[in-house]
DNA sequence: CGGCTGTAACTTTTT
DNA sequence: GTTACAGCCG
């Protein structure tokens, strides 16, 4: 289409180094893009996004798949900055699955999908296993021999699907202790499927499943054809089922390039695959390989130890990371006597950076899982430090705010089940066997009749006591849909909090505070005319932090980064903080399995010490508490996380408690320790 | 006696 | 903030 070397009248093509420019100005052709952490991939991506553009490609015929909608965004933002914003807003980008559920809807008819599919998240579909699970196995079957439970369930189905890997091969390397309850799981994925189909449902797994069935029908074709480039982000993240996607997209487009690091592969748990990456150029014949090596981020203190690192990595793509940037602090590798001290040394670390100029939104501090900020919350809170969460965020997940989306998923799908399931229960003297008569009497999974219709014209005879919640229940939905022209989504909500505010203040102690978050709900759905609409994109891109919920006025305030590795992947800041850098932490404790698992983690942290661009720190507390594992004492002294060996750990600044002896002696177990002690007896007058 | 409601342990990472 | 289980109400 377009010669490789013909100048640019771009004037930012200069800024970029020759590997990033053969990537930007390369001609058509599958390509492959190595791009080590911190080698300016996102910034390569957006010019060449703006170089397309320029050289007359339509917008509208670039797709862009990343793997959130705030990595998409980010980058059409920068490429906006290139060229016309008004194109690059043309431009299709998003995650996999938010790209299926466009395609779908409009070229779904061709798979005998109605448009109007409902999108199951992954607790929705926990839920309808659940509610599978629960017919086909009689209470007393249950107690007989242990059977897999929902997210189990969940977990075999979407490897399955996303790796194509066979059921009984599954449950050989993933879940060897489910092994003789083949017969029973394979019945349960049946009815699901089932199950979906007669609801008009999608759960994610089924919007990549219908994809790339897409591509074997003549509809098929038009999409292909729908995009002359295809950009992917990402790459070593992404699944055997996305592979094949672009396969499936390539008969009538060889223009696909895809970008990705194996060393910061993290997504084995989702199915992705390594081999994606390492198998590109045989699966796209005649690919070119670029590879960027030219580190911009990071100093070389911190980038030796992040090489160090990797370099005790099994198996990996030689790549040779230099820095562009000379000097630099060596990183500090902070030995705290517990867990409290780790909180108050980063608070320290923090303020200090701030004072010294570098403002709280350009520090983060990283962490293995949701729950390893928790203390720290509490100290950042009680010193004024403001923050935002990202990962681990349980809005959606919360009981109220599922009950709000469960009665608008009713309005929307009278046929979804699991919404009635849940909706039914909230009501008094209505459990698991109450709701699932009431759904059999309404025909919820077989009347020809709305469900809606008739529980709103003829409700099934329930005792008095359940009568009241019922008829408020009825009301409510008849309310939402009295008018020919649905509510909007945003006056929906109102409605459905009025109905649903006394169970929330009689169930849960904190109602108020829950009452607010339905609130919240109602601003955000503010944005929305559609509930069908509404409905479907918060369950693609769920609010991925605090700060997506809050309104504008915290955006011109400065405050820290709370993150998990895996959320914080693409992100960088000046400073990083990683708290927690002890066996049983990072890696997590749940991960060291094997030896797979083991690297996965290891290249979890990989990623977590290339995030940092000046200043690096690592925190190690010797003691914390650990979850239940016996009665007595849950405090534990701890081993320095297995990444850092002692040849590693000479390349940082050691400080704290301990820094001058080796970590390997701080391994004893002390029970009843002093600490403990003091500790326990302080929780019985602080409550 | 079935099923609802109150009580006790445990909690990875995410589209 | 769940999920399993045990007691008790209808």
């Amino acid at each position: 289409m377009f010669a490789t070397n013909i100048p640019s009248a771009s004037s930012w093509l200069e800024s970029l180094n020759p590997a990033q420019r053969e990537a930007v100005t390369c001609g058509d052709g599958p390509v492959l893009v190595i791009a080590g952490a911190g080698t300016g991939k996102t910034w390569t991506l957006a010019c060449r996004v703006a170089y397309l553009i320029e050289r007359g490609v339509p917008p509208e015929r670039i797709l862009l798949l990343t793997f959130s909608r705030r990595a998409a965004k980010e980058m059409l933002a920068r490429a906006g900055r290139l060229v016309d914003r008004t194109r690059t807003g043309k431009v299709w980008g998003g995650t996999f699955h938010a790209t299926a559920n466009r395609l779908l809807r409009i070229y779904g008819r061709a798979l005998n999908l109605s448009p109007d599919f409902t999108v199951l998240d992954q607790a929705d579909m926990a839920d309808l296993m659940d509610l599978i699970r629960g017919e086909r196995t009689p209470a007393r079957d249950k107690k007989e021999r242990r059977f897999p439970k929902k997210d189990t369930l969940v977990a075999m189905y979407s490897r399955m699907v996303n790796a194509g890997e066979p059921l009984s091969s599954v449950l050989e390397h993933a879940f060897p202790w489910c092994r003789d309850e083949a017969d029973g799981i394979r019945a349960i994925f049946a009815e699901y499927t089932r199950r979906k189909r007669d609801q008009n449902v999608l759960d994610y797994d089924d919007l990549l499943l219908y994809w790339r069935a897409l591509g074997e029908t003549p509809a098929g074709q038009d999409v292909a054809r729908l995009f002359e480039h295809v950009l992917v982000d990402e790459y070593q993240d992404t699944n055997p089922l996305q592979a094949q996607i672009l396969q499936s997209l390539r008969a009538e487009n060889r223009n696909l390039m895809v970008v990705g690091d194996d060393a910061q592969a993290i997504y084995a748990f989702r199915a992705a695959s390594v081999r994606n990456i390492l198998d590109f150029p045989l699966q796209f014949p005649g690919a070119r390989r670029i590879t960027l090596e030219q580190n911009y981020r990071s100093t070389r203190p911190i980038l030796d130890v992040s090489n160090a690192v990797i370099a005790q990595a099994r198996e990996r793509f030689p790549k040779n990371l230099w820095p562009v940037r000379s000097g630099g602090a060596r990183p500090v590798l902070l030995t705290c006597s517990d867990e409290n001290e780790q909180s108050g040394e980063v608070c320290d670390q923090i303020l200090e950076h701030r004072e010294q100029g570098i403002p709280l939104r350009r520090q983060a501090v990283l962490f293995r899982t949701g729950h390893h900020s928790d203390l720290l919350e509490l100290e950042l809170t009680r010193r004024n430090i403001p923050f935002v969460k990202y990962g681990g965020l349980k809005f959606l997940e919360s009981a109220h705010i599922k009950d709000v989306l469960a009665m608008m998923r009713v309005l929307e799908n009278p046929r979804d089940e699991v919404s009635w399931f849940r909706v039914l229960q909230l009501l008094d003297g209505i459990g698991p066997a109450g709701a699932r008569s009431i759904m059999t009497s309404l025909g919820v999974r077989v009347a020809p009749r709305d469900p809606l219709r008739t529980l709103i014209d003829s409700p099934p005879r329930v005792p008095d006591a359940t009568a009241v919640g019922l008829n408020a229940l009825r009301l409510a939905l008849a309310d939402c849909t009295a008018d020919s022209t649905p509510l909007p989504p945003a006056s929906e909500i109102a409605r459905i909090r009025q109905f649903i505010e006394p169970f929330i203040l009689e169930r849960y102690s904190s109602g108020q505070a829950r009452l607010q978050d339905i609130e919240q709900l109602e601003q955000v759905a503010g944005n929305y005319s559609v509930r069908g609409r509404f409905l479907s994109e918060l369950a693609l891109d769920p609010p991925s932090a605090t700060s997506d919920l809050a309104g504008p006025p915290l955006l011109d305030e400065d405050y820290l980064i709370l993150s998990t590795v895996h959320s914080a992947k693409g992100g960088e800041w000046d400073v990083v903080h990683i708290i927690h850098a002890a066996d049983g932490m990072i890696p997590s404790d749940m991960s060291t399995g094997n030896q797979e698992e083991i690297e996965e983690e290891r290249r979890l942290f990989y990623v977590a010490l290339t995030r940092a661009r000046d200043n690096l720190y690592v925190y190690f507390p010797l003691r914390f508490y650990r979850r239940p594992r016996g009665l007595d004492d849950n405090h534990h002294f701890a081993q320095l996380t297995r990444f850092l060996p002692e040849p590693v750990q000479s390349l940082f600044d050691r400080r704290g408690a301990g820094a001058a002896e080796s970590f390997s002696s701080a391994s004893v177990v002390h029970k009843s320790s002093r600490d403990g002690i003091d500790r326990l007896l302080s929780s019985l007058w602080d409550g």
